[in-house]
DNA sequence: GGCAAGCAGTGCAATTTTTGCATCGCCTTG
DNA sequence: CAAGGCGATGCAAAAATTGCACTGCTTGCC
């Protein structure tokens, strides 16, 4: 897009902060980007970036120019998707930021099984928390955020959530595997293995082991749900996802022995009188027009939800 | 703004019709804008126009493609007046469809008052029907529209709506003069001077009279209020405006009187059981935002109806 | 039927714009 | 105080846009 290079260049002084670092990224010269920035901010007819001697930072007029940037690139893509599906083939680009439960199993299906129908579609997937998640829907770095917390951001809207309920994970011969429900006092004395204070589990069992009082030992704390359910195999403890991350319906019984899961280990559901369910939020920036693509990508994945959770989405 | 002349190329030929029309009206050759109107098409990977024996049409991909130019324009217009009003000079262009109504008092006096404020502010005042009205607001040729009439289109938001009664204008030697409100009966037999059948005003008084089967005498018909005023000097017959067009409050006995009012006139309110109230919308396109210019304007109208009309406006 | 007029598209040369190099002045850091 | 990073600028080379002349096409008029 030959029309739209010199709002890209603008775009990448200000993530770099820095004329030259932007053109290294760009493989052109410092001059040639310099001119077009000092150009662009003759013709708005006031500067839009303060020069520091370390570089350069965006002003408040330059944010307000920057912010419009960005959504006119979102906009394009939005554009060239819509065009792109008048001729049959769905084209696009598809940018989420999602929490690491979903990226277990719910995005890694439900992606596969979108572009076996649209193969010119390419993702983005990001991991990331809540607050970095609201971001870069702001920042349009991502089109559909997946959040497994509370939602703080007034211009973020939710086009669907999906209530879960924390389940423990233990070794199959562990003494807790015979429980339908696992209690908070039932960890008195069990090794835990938990994710970092960002998570929304976190928090949720937080919440609960604040109010209970129980003593409880953490031996590992970790971001990585893959390491922490690998490292179960080595010492017996107990560690916790909800259900999208293990890819079980909430109400089965055997949640733990769903397709693909660890066949050494099992999912048991904490109490929900003991942690209360938590809540994935399926969300787009407010006022934005999805493009085609990641619009209907969106429709796949809550109706993926819908028949794997009947009764815990809503819209 | 050079970075946005490719965009304003297409979207002038999108309105001519024809490449060479566009380029004379853009001062280049045809073959300089031709190149540049093939090197976007071929960016975009799918042709924008249709090329007929006497010129060039949009097809579908470029209905949709110019429909994102031109709300890129108005972006832009709506950043650079926010960045404007940054250094405390509001500056900015604010562009009004409006029926012939509004256009004899409200907006010259409201739009003088703003002005004495932000002088850097210049207008742009589109007289039309309706649905004209409403199309602007779509293609991004208007900001703000001011329609006495029902709205039909999905699209628009109504910002405000002012209730305003139809009045009676006559010579004031007239024998209708005296009295407080007209019926539709007292009209059998005068001679009437009516706004053509798209006005408003015209559609109400229509209903009105089609219920009554009153038989009238419509000696005139025309599209300018002043027209049809200034013949009332010269032959004594009846014409209808809404107080807006008078500068007039909706519920002073005087009201035609109102200063700068015709004095040889008078205007007595129709019976609103013969003849119902309409309603002024005042709106601009969903879902966008108006440029700092035009929004605050927006509020200034809305202000100076409820400060005249204070039991009449609904937000 | 033929001819003129209007249209979009193209090869080529002239012109304008953009780029890169060398260099300046400025500030911070060691 | 010197070194290294930064953005800005003069000037020549490179790349793009533009205008001219012309093509092929269709429509409408004589």
């Amino acid at each position: 897009m030959r029309f739209m290079t010199s709002l890209k260049f603008i775009d990448v002084v200000a993530r770099e902060g820095s004329i030259r670092k932007a053109a290294d990224k760009l493989a052109i010269t410092s001059t040639a980007l310099n001119r077009r920035i000092l150009q662009i901010e003759d013709e708005i007819g006031q500067p839009l970036f303060e020069r520091l001697p370390g570089g350069v930072r965006l002003n408040t007029a330059g944010e307000i120019f920057v912010q419009h940037v960005r959504s006119q690139f979102a906009d394009l893509a939005r554009v060239q998707s819509q065009i792109a599906d008048l001729s049959g083939i769905r084209r696009g680009h598809v940018q989420i930021a999602s929490g690491a439960d979903a990226l277990r199993r719910l995005l890694p299906e439900t992606i596969a099984t979108y572009r076996a129908a649209h193969p010119a579609v390419s993702f983005d997937l990001a991991r990331c928390y809540g607050e970095e998640a609201e971001a870069r829907l702001f920042s349009l770095d991502a089109d559909i955020a997946l959040i497994f917390a509370p939602i703080r951001a007034a211009h973020v809207h939710v086009a669907a959530t999906l209530r879960q309920q924390i389940q423990c994970v233990m070794p199959a011969d562990h003494r807790l595997a015979g429980r339908e429900q696992i209690k908070l006092r039932d960890l008195a004395g069990e090794r835990l293995v938990l994710p970092t204070a960002q998570s929304g589990v976190r928090q949720l069992l937080d919440t609960g082991l604040l109010r209970r009082q129980v003593d409880m030992d953490v031996i590992l704390e970790s971001d990585s749900f893959e390491f922490m359910q690998n490292f179960l195999h080595f010492e017996s403890s107990l560690f916790f996802q909800i259900p999208i991350a293990i890819g079980a319906g909430s109400g089965r019984q055997d949640a733990g022995q769903a397709d693909g899961f660890d066949p050494l280990l099992v999912a048991r559901p904490m109490d929900p009188a003991d942690v209360a369910p938590g809540t994935l939020h399926i969300c787009y920036l407010k006022g934005r027009v999805l493009p085609v693509a990641a619009a209907k990508f969106l429709d796949d994945i809550i109706t993926t939800l819908r028949d794997t959770y009947p009764d815990d989405v809503d819209q």
